[in-house]
DNA sequence: GGCTTTTTGGAATATTTATTCCATTACTGC
DNA sequence: GCAGTAATGGAATAAATATTCCAAAAAGCC
């Protein structure tokens, strides 16, 4: 028999592996292989939703061609490629927190698969924001604060980073504000200014406190936080909730800081218009 | 004639309006269309990926009857509502600067447009890092960190919050840190200490300054930055490069945050198992 | 409770899409 | 430049999938 044996090589059985295939054979594959492995790696996205005709047109070969690729690569054709993508899209991953004890008990010498929970929790988080944002309460929250002169940004513990942030974003766009995380005496409240605080359950006493004695002088206060957000609703004029989801105790923040960056562009943009 | 034209309505154009057509018709629906209506609702994101009869399967009705209702909401078939769901996980969004200018020069009384760009580019800023990251040198990172006693964190203006929050989450591990971020005198360097630098190009005269002096004490350094980072190879022993998609000046920090709590939680694991 | 209308499930059909096959073309080593 | 080998493109075939259709069941109505 002169027929060598097609590819004695076993298919990528992860993503991972798969795109670990792609950078092996990268150089030493002919022509049109080569454009197949080229356009699949730039464009990972598409393999799950395309057909084969497609995806070979993009990469400007023939669906045959495409075909021996993934042939090559140890898959049984295209549609076996595609079940891993598809599958990785769709798959029900278990909860957070049967992962985080398998990490943290089992042998994390995989600091890799620590960084896939939090990019995986992460968009999660931000296509819940996506999808739950309620844009009139953003609105009220854009009108309400882009009036007052100066913003206090309120934020302790885990909180304080995204507060951190926006203290450095407004202070980018010119617009004052003071950073209220406990390093520095409260100072006093006037009335043209106002609140944007960010605060998880369980709240931090000082947030409260602080919003608390904003209402007094009549100041404005939006608040982010998790939802649900009840408890805060008779403290704040707009609350914005925000799903995160946690990997263990800790979330990476994602949403809340794409949401308060939108928020603080918006308040820039809408302050200059206003004049 | 009898038949009744079928549904005059129109197909919602996007996703939003499909949401909205669910919301709508909800309530008064047959039986087996309230479950079709149900599932989808529910797992909206099974629709790109699947074929009429799993979805079907899924929402425990026949296929046909999966059929019946994309036609109800005015589709002309499951295909036709699939082709939008995966238009929009493949859609080639125009880049970034036009975006930004059309948001910052247009009327911008949309701010729920802008946190769709925030929450795009913190989901593809994850998925670069999903991509690009270097398993070895993370490692490297994790090995060279977990043997020092008490940790250095350095984070300036955008960097800033980021070590912050690795303060933050250090702490709650039970790790020893020192946050670095001239708000305090630097303080001794002790040959069992460790140094994780969060910086961005152009990096932070501070930043660089405390780095060069770790060095000269002989403290191992790792840098969490955006690439290239050419510039930092010689001053660091370990370099994590994070892209992050800017928008205008900002960025979201999403991919930042996730590598550095990732990094954090597997200090904090190989600490206890080193003992 | 009989009559009409709506809803339902599944079998039959149409369409799309993957996959194979092979004749033709391009390399490779001599 | 010739024989042998590998690579290629497209047409033919196979498989999967969507879609329609209709007989049976359920629901509403008087």
């Amino acid at each position: 028999m002169k027929r060598p044996a097609p590819s004695a090589v076993a298919a990528p059985a992860t993503i991972a592996y798969f795109r670990q295939r792609l950078a092996e054979t990268d150089g030493h594959l002919p022509r049109r292989l080569q454009q197949c492995a080229d356009h699949l790696a730039s464009r990972q996205d598409l393999i799950a939703v395309s057909t084969v005709a497609q995806l070979a047109a993009g990469a400007g070969v023939p669906a045959s061609a495409m075909m021996r690729f993934c042939q090559t690569l140890g898959f049984s054709g295209y549609s076996d490629l595609q079940r891993m993508f598809r599958a990785a899209l769709t798959e029900d991953l278990p909860d957070y927190a049967t992962r985080l004890a398998n990490l943290t008990s089992g042998p994390v010498n995989q600091p890799a698969a620590l960084v896939a929970e939090f990019v995986e929790a992460g968009r999660r988080s931000l296509g819940l924001l996506a999808q739950d944002l309620d844009p009139a309460a953003l609105e009220r929250a854009v009108a309400t604060l882009s009036q007052a002169r100066l913003l206090h940004l309120v934020g302790y513990r885990r909180a304080l980073p995204v507060a951190a942030y926006l203290a450095y974003v407004f202070q980018q766009l010119d617009i004052p504000v003071r950073l209220q995380d406990g390093t520095a005496p409260t100072g006093p409240l006037n009335p043209d200014e106002g609140v944007l605080a960010v605060t998880f359950a369980p709240y931090a006493a000082e947030t409260l406190a602080f919003i608390a004695a904003a209402r007094d002088h009549h100041l404005p206060v939006v608040v982010l936080t998790d939802p649900p957000a009840g408890a805060l609703a008779s403290l704040a004029d707009v609350i914005l909730p925000v799903a995160e989801l946690d990997f263990g105790k800790f979330r990476s923040l994602s949403a809340t800081i794409a949401l308060a960056l939108a928020l603080a562009l918006a308040i820039a943009s809408r302050r200059k218009e206003t004049g």
